[in-house]
DNA sequence: CCCCCGTTCATCCTTTCGGGTGATTTTTCG
DNA sequence: CGAAAAATCACCCGAAAGGATGAACGGGGG
């Protein structure tokens, strides 16, 4: 039932609206039509009154336009945690003790202190190194470090 | 002279529009004066034709009002963008050039490709590579480029 | 004018790295 | 169990990096 006159408000009024005016023309016209002589005031009036009328109507009617406007904002967030890319390690095909030696040459470590952190010979090393080189398939150490950290194999 | 037409636009519209109305009214006076039975008729077609013409002028004259409304939308973004710690940058006291010689090191060129690069014969990239490692308190290209990142000086 | 700094270049020498070749031992997997 | 892969080790040699020393030049500031 509300809803029914929520819906239908306009119609409504308008309606209403209608009604009322045509009760005030009958009124007038039956005033105007005792005073016989006036009927060009009456006619002017009639025609002024009910512009002013449908101006008010228009201005009722025409719902104001919504335009939404979709703003972008960037949220930076800082991603420091490493995740090692597993897809890349297969792919290349670096076994874990090499792996292992390809860390500690981006932590800065020459290859005889690499030899006696992990407890093996410098030739060990040496090997495990030209290893890493091949399969990365780079020509120096500063290389390997840079294509190791862009592929995420290293943090 | 257009200025004042410009700003009374509103104006001098409805009042040419009035005194249009007027000769109809006039002109409508004159033809139902000559049918005067017919009077009832003349005064509802005259407070129709005005409804309907107020409606005309206020659509033309008003401008439908445009209601923006801004919806934000939030974008993640990994924010992966370098910023140079200038601090550590002049505590070190690294030179122009001797950071530039740095961060092509970082990226795995040799030192006779840096030379290349820049346009200098490869004693002058050693000397620039010598005074970086002796800035940085390194030993070895490996541990310069471990630092500098982790300091901030280069990406 | 002098001093300092940055840039460039050279030379000599040492150390480290990297390529090549080969072998042995250990571990993993079908 | 046997084959393949991984790990370990050795040796030779050249390339590259790094240390030390020195010099020349230009620009800026006192």
């Amino acid at each position: 039932m509300l809803t029914f006159l929520a819906r239908n408000k306009l119609i409504i009024l308008y309606g209403t609206s209608l009604a009322l005016l045509l009760f005030l023309v009958k009124w007038l016209e039956l005033r105007f039509l005792i005073i016989n002589h006036a009927s060009e005031v009456y006619i002017g009036a009639i025609a002024v009154l009910f512009t002013a009328l449908g101006i008010w109507l228009a201005l009722k009617l025409t719902k104001p336009k919504i335009e939404t406007v979709v703003v972008e904002k960037a949220i930076y967030i800082a991603s420091t945690d490493f995740v090692l890319n597993e897809n890349e390690l297969t792919k290349i095909g670096l076994s874990k003790r090499e792996l292992e030696v390809l860390q500690l040459i981006a932590n800065g470590l020459s290859n005889q202190e690499i030899a006696s952190r992990l407890y093996v010979s410098l030739n060990t090393v040496k090997t495990h190194s030209s290893k890493v080189l091949e399969k990365l398939d780079v020509k120096r150490r500063t290389q390997a470090i840079e294509k190791a950290k862009r592929l995420s194999l290293i943090p």
